[in-house]
DNA sequence: AATATATCCAACCGCCTTAGC
DNA sequence: TGCTAAGGCGGTTGGATATAT
């Protein structure tokens, strides 16, 4: 295979994009949505390949992108993330709303695992850095192979235990137990049953998660209502609630409520706050979700100011005088994606019929390995897929207007174009700014 | 002020998987 | 069953920018 085959055509352009390149795969994929994108850049008058007009809506355009800085909370999910899922970047960006798996690498190879290193934490294996040079040296006394367990370098990945994710022979004969690498002590999850696995830490075995919940696990949305009573066990990973300290640098767990995993991992949560109140943040849509100036809508929205098309089923213009979120915490504005609210429209948000057509129509990524994260994903999923699933629903640009079918059928009058400007001015200006620096100017 | 170095991040590359034939 | 095209993913690169010397 290798090389995709329309990266051999001449004369394709490469390199940074120019604001006519965003305004033209924007205004083609907002009329028509991308459907086959090895088609899209001759239909829509781009010298570019597919894949790359792809990665371009992925990583920049598209409207469900959250621009700027990742908040402390978002490190910290992706560290933890990144301790069970090791450097699946996709996943990790599929449990970060409006984040991009390049945008999620990049702050990881950048950034976090700079910190990691100098709190005394090794990025690979997520354990004490003393830990692992003791190891190290045991092994070197002991003259056995480099194998595993040592390192703090990306290039063994040995030491994760990704690699016995891919080596079915290991990897079932490790299930449930140690392997090798992973030499702490490990509870089988089973047996950490809510509260009364309190007062212990314990680790998270990863080959143990994602066999048991990650790969093979096709949870429908009433599996996961009826996991009220889900093994928990709780996060070991220091860095999930920790504060630095000014003092040292290093990570304090003093007063940190007590985090807990489902029996997936996942995104941990507090399971005091979180299931105490419904409105809590357990894992939610940041307010500043779709930049400052929209919140969730019930249904509709739109009007003179509305954001692009795909936005208009579940988003509206914030009400005049709500400031800009200047947070991640949506327990304050609008819909929650809390656990409480997912399992309402698992189990009594919505009829039979339409939950069973909400489990047909969705398909259950495999990445989802919490019931409780997965419940609350596949709520925020859903919201995205019907996006992504109406932009191939679109009808030709003789529709009046562009007509724009929701997943129900409906249709809804669109703008007939969407420019940059507009764009910019709704969705990330940060970047536009940029590109405005850049290019000059706009229009 | 000029140069060197570090950092950031958008985009590319190559591989793997999947779907369609 | 095998082939091909396309989608998707993770690793890597290279240009732009920031910071240090």
């Amino acid at each position: 295979m290798g090389r995709h085959s329309c990266c051999y055509k001449q004369k394709l352009r490469k390199g940074l994009w120019s604001p006519e390149e965003d305004e033209k795969l924007l205004r083609h994929i907002t009329k028509y949505g991308h459907g086959c994108w090895s088609s899209v850049p001759k239909q829509a008058g781009l010298q570019r390949c597919g894949k790359s007009c792809r990665l371009r809506w992925i990583n920049y355009l598209r409207p469900d992108l959250k621009r700027g800085a990742f908040s402390q909370q978002e490190e910290n999910l992706i560290i933890e993330l990144h301790a069970v899922l090791g450097n699946r970047w996709s996943q990790i960006a599929a449990q970060l709303p409006g984040r991009t798996d390049n945008e999620i690498k990049n702050l990881w190879n950048s950034c976090l695992k700079k910190k990691l290193r100098q709190r005394g934490i090794d990025p690979v294996t997520h354990k004490p850095l003393s830990e692992i040079e003791n190891a190290d040296e045991n092994k070197n006394m002991n003259g056995s192979s480099p194998v595993s367990g040592s390192g703090t370098g990306d290039e063994d990945k040995s030491v994760s235990g990704e690699l016995n994710l891919l080596r079915p022979e290991i990897h079932s004969k490790t299930r449930g137990l140690q392997s090798p690498t992973q030499q702490q002590p490990t509870i089988p999850i089973s047996d950490c049953g809510g509260a009364a696995a309190a007062g212990s830490l314990m680790s998270t075995n990863k080959d143990f998660l994602l066999d048991r919940f990650g790969g093979n696990c096709h949870q429908s949305p009433t599996d996961l209502v009826g996991h009220l009573n889900f093994p928990l066990h709780q996060l070991n990973y220091p860095a999930a609630a920790a504060s630095t300290s000014p003092a040292d640098g290093r990570i304090s767990t003093n007063s940190i409520p007590p985090l807990w995993y489902g029996s997936g991992g996942g995104k941990p949560f507090d399971i005091n706050s979180d299931f105490s109140s419904p409105a809590a943040t357990g894992i939610s849509l940041p307010a500043s979700f779709f930049s400052n100036n929209y919140k969730p809508a019930s249904v509709g929205g739109g009007g003179e100011n509305s954001p692009p098309p795909s936005f208009n089923r579940f988003w509206e213009p914030a009400a005049a005088g709500v400031p800009p979120s200047s947070n991640n915490n949506s327990s304050s504005s609008g819909r929650s994606s809390s656990f409480f609210d997912t399992a309402a429209i698992f189990s009594w948000g919505i009829s039979d019929a339409e939950k069973g057509q909400a489990q047909d129509e969705i398909k259950w990524p495999e990445y989802l390995t919490s019931p409780l994260l997965s419940a609350s994903l596949q709520n925020q999923t859903q919201l995205y897929s019907n996006e992504i699933k109406s932009e191939s629903q679109l009808l030709p640009e003789n529709s009046a207007g562009g007509m724009w079918i929701h997943g129900g059928g409906q249709q809804e009058p669109q703008p007939t174009t969407t420019t940059l400007q507009q764009f910019s001015d709704l969705s990330c200006p940060k970047d536009f700014q940029r590109l405005t620096a850049a290019y000059g100017h706009i229009n």
